[in-house]
DNA sequence: TTTAGCACTCATACTACCTGAGTGCTAAAG
DNA sequence: CTTTAGCACTCAGGTAGTATGAGTGCTAAA
């Protein structure tokens, strides 16, 4: 697509003026404001050529124009300048993520709170899953005769643990001895492989301890299912009755259903190679956010894994400033777990 | 507050109707409701001395009457009949219970979950904060020659853990060491008894391992901290935008982004003392929920902690049978912990 | 190629008006 | 003393007509 310099000013001028004001914005708005030395009918010209192109659009006949999806493409692709932090911001950001990150139980919720608080966006943050997770280690620790703790450890250096209670006691070599084989019989294995079979095999091994193998291993296998199954955690999803566009409830409330029902993931983009997208209005795969764009960035958690961060908004949401937020966010994040200090790829919580 | 049997018979009629269908109910329709044989002119003249008394209200001279908050109360407490769950909703809770909470990593969250989706009402749940929770024991598991995982447990049994990776090697007998001193040192102690004087203390009998010390220890100085401090989750506030008081966002805003706003608890009310606490319009503290009602249940955890869940609505939300559902899965959720079964005074999670 | 002028469009706001549900009061009937 | 019928009155909500003004497209002149 090639314009003239002069469209492309326009152009730009309308989808900025736009993503300030959410109105549209007429020939006259755009001929007084500085630096266009033409008359307004010289502008409705040109907008009509843009209009012809597909990159504006006209609610009405006698309204002004607004930026089509195709025309934001358009303005991110090649007419978007970087947004430079003010040194405000990337403070604000910073102290965030040391604040935050401290009392934090929830890295992705946590991150996702963040993001919302400093974009004034609904936002969503998940992990982009790992397949075929397999569980390293098995730790049984005894506590009192009658009771024991699990801690599984994964090959991505996840650590679960489980406290269990028997209604009959047990000894420490028993335990020892159920250690081991669970150690020999069911690390390395992926959710799939760990079959009926095996644990026939390993509760034949186990003599009188057969059914505690059961409940160690249905719980390793809890935790394998909890790892590849993403779950998504949005937040501030009240932002949206702030903007201008979700201020009747017909707009509103299919967004907001579908950012608060959460259980199913991959209802959120993630972007597979790129660090950071951008998707505009009907880019998007799932219906309710074809007039909505999303901006995902995603970071390294360490471990193999990645976690995702997203904002949903209007599509004439601040891409310039929006990115540059996230993508600061997300650096910082990538730091931060990239040092292994804190959460580390371990897990804390509740 | 005693009345003629009429006018409570009146009232009742009101106060469901209204219930129903969220419009101001007028003399004739109560007149033709089944079992009344007086006239439109009567039921005026009654409606007229229920609202001399603040059970009526009027939202303006040619409306019906509503339901005042008084009149709700006096309704939940006198005029109420036990609303019997049908076998359906209970077989719908019990498949809740059983589906939900194997899959569940965060029982509190879940059933939350649960809850909104039982009453399409948004619900909150958080843990009933126990003070003084001290740890009862540490143990340090050796992964690779440089990396090994936290694990303590505290007296309720709340058992978390932690991956830490060192810069350093460590051997098997270091943390053996640095085990039973921790044990001999830090446990029993509520949070504020971990002093800096007892953890110079620690290092110094750690010798060259003294670092480990107050990385060990501060993390399970987070365990308590997190412990102590309830947080609260919310979930289904879109059907919120179901109801008819919250179509206009000038109403729903308010109240949606105080749901949303996660973060300090404390605004949630607690039944201190009874399972069941139903709080109406103006009977809650919070400014923001002046014009709604709460109705929360409490359920055993086990361990000694109680867990909470309620759920927000208008005041004329169905309170026979969200009090039923509530009390019904309140009573589940206190079996499945108290039976020690799946998740106990345990954790997993994420 | 740019500009001024002009007729035309259409969403929005405002006004006036009507309708109907519901009330309170009064006076008669039980 | 209680109940009922009748009637005037109130008032939110809907409908219709009208004005306003921002913005457009087109034409013709610069």
């Amino acid at each position: 697509m090639d314009l003239t310099e002069r469209k492309k000013r326009i152009l730009r001028a309308i989808i900025e003026s736009y993503i300030q004001s959410a109105e549209p914005v007429g020939s006259k708005a755009i001929a007084s404001s500085i630096g266009m030395e033409v008359s307004s009918a010289t502008i409705r010209n040109e907008m009509a050529d843009l209009e012809s192109l597909g990159l504006l659009e006209k609610p009405h006949t006698s309204a002004g124009r607004i930026p089509s999806p195709k025309g934001y493409r358009f303005y991110v692709n090649e007419l978007m300048e970087e947004h430079k932090l003010s040194l405000q911001e990337t403070e604000r950001i910073n102290q965030a993520l040391r604040l935050k990150m401290q009392e934090l139980d929830r890295v992705l919720d946590q991150a996702g709170r963040v993001v919302s608080q400093l974009t004034n966006y609904p936002a969503f943050a998940l992990s982009s899953g790992m397949s075929r997770v397999t569980i390293r280690r098995f730790d049984l620790l005894m506590v009192e005769h009658n009771a024991f703790i699990i801690v599984v450890m994964t090959d991505t250096n996840v650590v679960r643990n489980r406290l269990i209670r028997l209604p009959t006691d047990l000894t420490e070599a028993q335990l020892q001895m159920l250690n081991t084989l669970l150690n020999a019989t069911f690390t390395g294995l992926p959710l799939d492989e760990i079959t009926p079979e095996l644990m026939r095999v390993a509760q034949h091994a186990a003599g009188e301890a057969y059914g505690l193998i059961s409940l160690v291993v249905s719980f390793a296998m809890e935790v394998l299912e909890s790892l590849e199954q993403r779950t998504v955690h949005t937040s501030g999803i009240a932002h949206l009755l702030e903007l201008p566009e979700y201020r009747s409830l017909e707009r509103a409330q299919p967004l907001l259903s579908y950012l608060s029902e959460d259980a199913d993931p991959g209802r959120f983009p993630v972007p597979k190679d790129a660090a950071m997208k951008i998707l505009i209005g009907p880019e998007n795969v799932a219906d309710a956010l074809k007039d909505t764009s999303v901006v995902v960035a995603s970071y390294d958690i360490g471990e193999g894994m990645r976690g995702v961060i997203g904002v949903v908004g209007p599509t004439r949401m601040d891409y310039a400033k929006i990115t540059a937020r996230l993508s600061y966010l997300a650096e910082g994040l990538s730091r931060l777990f990239g040092h292994g200090e804190l959460p580390g790829g371990s897990d804390d919580h509740k």
